[in-house]
DNA sequence: CTGAAAGCGCTAACAA
DNA sequence: TTGTTAGCGCTTTCAG
């Protein structure tokens, strides 16, 4: 209970110093006791275990962060979390970091790109050891401001030919077309309900361009809801009666046109074909079992951890642009 | 490009001393132009301002925090993201502190006990300005820790007489009796089919008690599942064919039930009466509409950062104990 | 309205 | 293996 006066009040939280007094040593040798405990001898890292748990010390990593740059912070940017599309990304981005000792911030753009850059700044200013990027980064404002941070960064769910450094993802390009070819086998008049999102939005483009620009389209505005899919097939069925296969841009919106078919007693996969996209980790126990694009969300969010704990991703021979497709389940909704 | 040798290296980022310098001012007016701009005669903000933008500054908020004892960060913990109940409230503290220059972290517990104390104390290493809890705090020395650290704390989703700092959330027994009044209303055969989490835990025995421990109960491991509803219906129907009304606890596992028994051809409600809790927002939307437990996620969310930010709740008084309550949608199903 | 000095709590660098 | 010294980049305090 020192009552020195100080120019300056402290926290009045317990610091390295009091734990260093009690102990009898100095302060640099607590901090190593804490972060090298390897190079401490036996008998001193015991005697300072003991000050640190009798004054309940908590390490200030502000302060730790401030001095030896390394925060263990990493932030991840999603247009929103509730959508469950980012969902198990950010879950076994938790994860993955948790058991390095690092922890997760995160930011919502709620897709707006202004909010991006403000958020962008915020974010860099906390220092942290790697920034999660969902989607490629446009804003030539932000590009320019990561790049001068330095800090590592990953932009996933999406590929791109000059990544700010390193980017995981898949092309909708390619999902959009492959997903044409299917259902081509699977009906005569095909539709599309689609988010509007610039992802869902190339993979509109491109499936429409793989069916000749043929294909109905009903463009929803985030977030794809259950509610959307049912009001989507709806008017899909007002367009043409006959439609008989529908892509729809998430699982959400394809549960919706599963429940409205069912209401109107149309046959699946008999008389319509439904398949999704990515996000639905219960689509298989949907009746019937929904067919959909499937993207491996955990893999994303592991394989990022890995590159911002250990500087490299190793499996990947430390690819900085890691395509890792995606694959088309079918099941009994087509 | 200054060449001074200094016996450590700097980051080499752009400084409050370099902006300082390029301005022609001292780095505590730098300071006031970011943080108190209406303390700082127009001529010397402007030329601050341009001094900043020229040189691309972005401030350490690392430095600022320690130096401050403020860090605008604020930090959650919830059992696991991935789960959709307490999706919405995260979404609603992320936004409401964002508009308030706050950011949101986010700790996992996935359940466990144990790691609750590890990232407990992580959190506090940062010295966020405020911590949320998904549930009461139990571990008695998190609790100390928490209490010790004098950080804000609120505890959500649930009630206790002795909060730690705040609580914001609703009594659980009250929703299992409830919900038993109203389910004896609907079905002389009743079940239940519930998560082993605390929470459920405690609706479940209320359940119980009200229906004079008659109801047939499927426990479930979290994640509650579209499949282990599913499965659960079909346990229950094993155990007692003629089953006729059931509280699951979570709309997950309602919808699975939902989707069991449009398969095995059970009518709803007329055979068999569904009620779900608290999680989808799109409950109204399958079909037939689910009945649930509705608790407004949202509003705990922006009770939380207004009492971050401002250090009370104004439109409840500033109490420490808030109870939202909960209401029974009753729609289709049932 | 602006500035000088001191220091937030920790760790890098060097020395012993 | 341990300690000393000097900051990390910012804001507080107090003075002008």
């Amino acid at each position: 209970m020192s009552d020195i006066k100080r120019s300056r009040k402290s926290t009045g939280q317990v610091t390295l110093t009091d734990v260093a007094k009690l102990a009898g040593v100095s302060t640099i040798t607590i901090s190593r006791v804490l972060n090298t405990p390897e190079v401490v001898a036996e008998e001193t890292r015991l005697a300072v275990q003991k000050a640190i748990n009798q004054t309940g010390y908590v390490p200030n990593l502000l302060a730790g962060g401030l001095a030896s740059t390394k925060s263990r912070l990493i932030a991840a940017v999603v247009p929103t979390i509730s959508g469950p599309v980012f969902l198990e990304t950010i879950q076994s981005l938790t994860e993955s970091l948790a058991s390095a000792g690092y922890q997760l911030m995160i930011g919502q753009t709620g897709y707006d790109q202004e909010r991006e850059e403000d958020l962008i700044s915020a974010i860099i200013g906390r220092r942290p050891d790697g920034i999660f990027l969902t989607g490629v980064m446009h804003s030539a404002e932000s590009r320019k401001r990561l790049i001068a941070s330095g800090i590592p960064v990953v932009e996933a769910w999406d590929l791109t030919d000059k990544p700010i450094d390193t980017v995981i993802g898949f092309s909708h390009k390619a999902v959009g077309s492959e997903v044409a070819e299917f259902l081509k086998k699977k009906g005569k008049n095909i539709g599309i309900i689609t988010g509007t999102d610039e992802r869902a939005q190339i993979r509109r483009d491109s499936f429409c361009k793989a069916l000749c620009g043929k294909p109905l389209v009903i463009n929803v505005s985030p977030p794809t809801t259950i509610e959307a899919g049912r009001d989507g097939l709806r008017q899909l069925l007002k367009a043409d009666k006959k439609i008989d296969a529908i892509f729809c841009s998430s699982d959400m919106l394809a549960l919706g046109v599963l429940i409205e078919a069912q209401v109107k007693g149309i046959k699946i996969p008999s008389e319509l074909s439904v398949i999704g996209f990515a996000d639905l980790g219960s689509s298989r126990d949907l009746e019937p079992a929904l067919s959909s694009v499937h993207i491996d969300g955990m893999l994303i969010g592991r394989l990022a951890a890995e590159y911002f704990t250990t500087g490299a991703i190793a499996s990947k021979d430390s690819a900085k642009i890691i395509d890792l497709g995606f694959s088309i389940t079918s099941r009994a909704s087509t």
